[in-house]
DNA sequence: TCGCAGGTGGTCG
DNA sequence: CGACCACCTGCG
């Protein structure tokens, strides 16, 4: 069972490799395998032009594609015309998007965004990845078998909420055991679960709401806030954003209410896009092979 | 070996 | 409110 769709501005592995997400690892024949929203499937693109092919999901249906995948890749948001926008905006982002373009911004399970980015706080991507593995296989449900293995859910909120830091151990998760019981709880109890899932929620809200879980600060709530709740305005200022934005436009490692006041200004609605861009220029090409106008960009 | 990895919570001035 | 610093753990 498989379904094709043509699609543009794609690039699957600027999109699965570039950290908004870490259930998807790479085949050798370059396509993706992962799970999401309980689906376990294989996603490979073959394209025609440059960022513009047929993208083919194995063991989804048509109907999994409407309710789930289109979403889940965020299908319905033209980035070509974003693009243009950023790019004319800003001279340095214009080149930085020549390295970065096909990158798309999945709207991911709130819970699983959340639990994800309280893990990765002072850890890294291999690291990260093997801990929700293992808390999947250890305290989730099964979703299912498929390329001969045996697919896992993350556990739910109330799961978590009744296990101990010592029931966790499995995970490795460290210090950041207590962080995910403590929030698992503030989620399960009340209605804090459907808040997580209010999508309608205005941004501040949102953030309020986030910044408030245990195990969150700023960086991780506007992760959440742009890799599952789709708000592209969020810019999540990590390690590897104060060295892009040190090394492009001039920044102190340590301004980031100036990067985050620049965002607002330069990028204004599509801060998030501008920041995965920046995050992958950066984290994969180093800021090497950038060279066209790094040296005469002013700071203001 | 020892510092570092996609930060946050706690403390102190 | 801003500037420290400890924190689990695995890896080069």
């Amino acid at each position: 069972m498989k379904v094709s769709k043509y699609i543009k501005d794609f690039n699957p592995d600027r999109t699965f490799d570039c950290g908004q997400c870490f259930r998807w690892d790479k085949e050798n024949d370059g396509s993706y395998t992962g799970i999401a929203f309980g689906k376990p499937v294989n996603i490979s693109f073959n394209e025609d032009e440059p960022f513009k092919g047929i993208i083919t999901i194995e063991n989804a249906s048509e109907e999994n594609f409407e309710d789930i995948w289109h979403n889940y890749l965020d299908l319905g948001r033209d980035y070509g015309e974003i693009n243009r926008e950023l790019s004319q905006k800003d001279a340095i982002m214009s080149d930085v998007i020549k390295y970065s373009e096909g990158i798309r911004i999945l709207k991911q399970d709130e819970w699983e965004t959340l639990i994800s980015f309280i893990i990765s706080q002072n850890s890294n991507i291999p690291r990260i990845k093997k801990s929700i593995e293992a808390l999947a296989a250890n305290f989730g449900g099964i979703a299912g078998e498929y390329r001969g293995r045996v697919f896992h859910n993350l556990p739910t909120p109330e799961v978590l909420a009744s296990l101990t830091v010592e029931e966790l151990e499995p995970a490795r998760l460290g210090y950041r055991a207590k962080y995910l019981i403590e929030t698992a709880k503030a989620v399960s109890e009340d209605k804090n679960e459907k808040l997580l899932k209010n999508r309608d929620m205005m941004l501040e809200e949102a953030y309020d709401y986030l910044i408030g879980l245990c195990g969150v600060g700023p960086k991780v709530a506007n992760c959440i806030l742009l890799f599952s709740m789709g708000k592209i305005e969020s810019f999540p200022i990590d390690v590897w954003i104060r060295r892009v934005m040190s090394k492009l436009y001039g920044f102190e490692e340590k301004d980031m209410k100036g990067m985050k006041a620049f965002a607002e200004e330069t990028f204004g609605q599509y801060g998030g896009i501008a920041q995965q861009y920046l995050f992958y220029y950066m984290r994969w090409h180093g800021g090497k092979i950038f060279v066209s106008c790094k040296m005469n960009c002013p700071k203001e």
